[in-house]
This record gives structure tokens, sequence and C-alpha cells, in this order.
DNA sequence: AATATATACGACATTATTAATCGTATATAG
DNA sequence: CTATATACGATTAATAATGTCGTATATATT
């Protein structure tokens, strides 16, 4: 429990990746799968995603790939972890709450105050600081 | 991701609700399974190995039971759900590494310095917060 | 002593989530 | 024109979480 996904630490793999080239240098898919291990395709997707929120600009083409186009120090580990893996709760009740025992349920109110502990965390360390 | 299981989840319930009661008094897994809507056998397993760890006391037979044996100020959530779930660690690396892409890695240090964050939040945190 | 009810626990089955692959479309440098 | 890159929905495979089954043991009650 309490783990991240492959899909963000490819992303984050990725990122360090590209922030040790100049900016504007682009890295393929395939350059990164190859160097470390990671399946190609998977982590196209993770770079599309990433693309489409803003983080990265994708080039098409042969001798295309992605650069880094957000400022990394402005974005927070919880909204890049939201960005690829949507809202961050430690129980699914935090946020959508059709469990049918909410009413019974005696640690929901607790348990939120450990996730708004989490979330804060994460709030409070940038992307720079994983990749830089 | 960043989930925390059933199983932490049922244990928290239970010690929540043992905790209403009076120190010595039983609980039954049944009467906290129904109460709370969780599998009995499931719940009755989760109780029987914080039975093991010496956070609640089991009695055997007819109204039997179990009751609180630990003093829940004095234990983590970090400790607690390592007790439950094992080593708190959001990459598998963090611990056991036989990831053989280890030496090419080049987020291993910056995830491990989250996980540190983590794990130090959960250690400052202790199971009364959340039960009481 | 027999019975009913509780814990104890390994083995198995089911379900959900995550991870990976496939197939096809589009863009563009050479 | 071709090779190589991104784009992306659909599907399958693998893994992990969740739940169930069967059986053993302890003990209060009758």
């Amino acid at each position: 429990m309490l783990k991240i996904t492959r899909k963000v630490e490819y992303a984050l793999i990725a990122l360090r990746h590209m922030q040790s080239k100049d900016v504007d240098e682009l890295t393929s898919a395939k350059e990164i799968a190859n160097q470390y291990g990671i399946p190609q395709q998977l982590l196209a997707k993770t770079l599309q995603q990433m693309a489409r929120d803003n983080i990265l600009e994708a080039v098409q083409g042969p001798a295309g790939g992605y650069r880094i186009l957000a400022k990394l120090d402005r974005i927070s580990l919880k909204d890049f972890f939201e960005k690829l893996e949507g809202p961050l709760g430690m129980m699914d009740c935090y946020f959508d709450s059709d469990c049918i025992q909410i009413g019974a349920c005696n640690i929901r109110t607790p348990i939120q105050r450990i996730n708004d502990n989490m979330r804060n965390m994460f709030a409070q360390m940038t992307l720079q600081e994983v990749t830089q």
C-alpha cells in the first residue's frame, strides 16, 4: 500500500533525464525507454499525457520528441500526481462517497485528517526537487 | 495509488470501536463486522494479526472476543502500518533492490527522499490520534 | 459430557487494479 | 516516397488486493 505507480515512476525518470539536457533539446520516447529499460509504448503514453497537461511539448515526425515546457519548480508533487493519476485519496470516500456504510463509518473524519496531512506534504514539494 | 488497504481500514474501524468501550470489555469480530458491514472472516484475520502483534488481546470461547492491549498513544502510524502491511516504501526498491535497472535508474535517491518524508510524517502521528 | 460459539489459520477463489501490448492514424524530415 | 516519430483507443496480461472455505482449537453454558 501507499505506492506510486510505474506511470508516475516513468514520468519522473523521463523528466529527470530531460532536465540533464539543454532546454530546447528533444528526447524521444525510444531513447528513454532503451536507456532505462522501460516499455516504450507505455512510456510514450505517459509522455503524451504530460504533453496534454502542458508539462512537456511534443514535436512530431522523425527527429521529433519531447522537451520540458513547464516550470518544474512551479508544479507541486501533489498537482503532478493528480494530473497523472487523478485525485489523491488514501480512502475512496475522501472524494467520492457512494460507500453504503458511510453513515456507520467511524473513521472517515480521522482518515481525512491523515489524508490532509499527506496532501499537504506533497503540496509543499515541487517537481523540481525530485528531478533536479 | 497511495491508498491504504481495507485491512488497515478495518483495523482502524475496529480499534476505534473498541476504544469507545470500557477497557476490559470484549468485542467479537461478529459484532464489528455486523455493525460496519465488513466481511467477518476477513476482519477476524486482521484482529488475529493485531493480537499476534500485541496490539489486542484475544479471549477464546463463547463470550470471547478482543480487547485493546497496547497503549495506542505509544504506537506510531508508521509502525502500525508496517506491522499490518510490511515495510512502507513508495517504490519497491526502497527496501529490496533486485531491480535490474538499479544502476541506470536516475530517480532512486530523489524518490527515497520523498519516501523518507512520508515515513517521517507517519512516524509522528500516533494510533491514538486516529482512533480517539 | 454434549453443544454452541468464539478465536486461529492455512489454502483457495475471486475481483480489481496496474501494467503492457496491439493496431491504426497522423505528422514530417530527408 | 519512405522511414521514424508522436497520438491514442482497445485489448490483453500480470499482479495485488479482497474475500471465502474448511478445519482445528478453546471454553462457557446446559
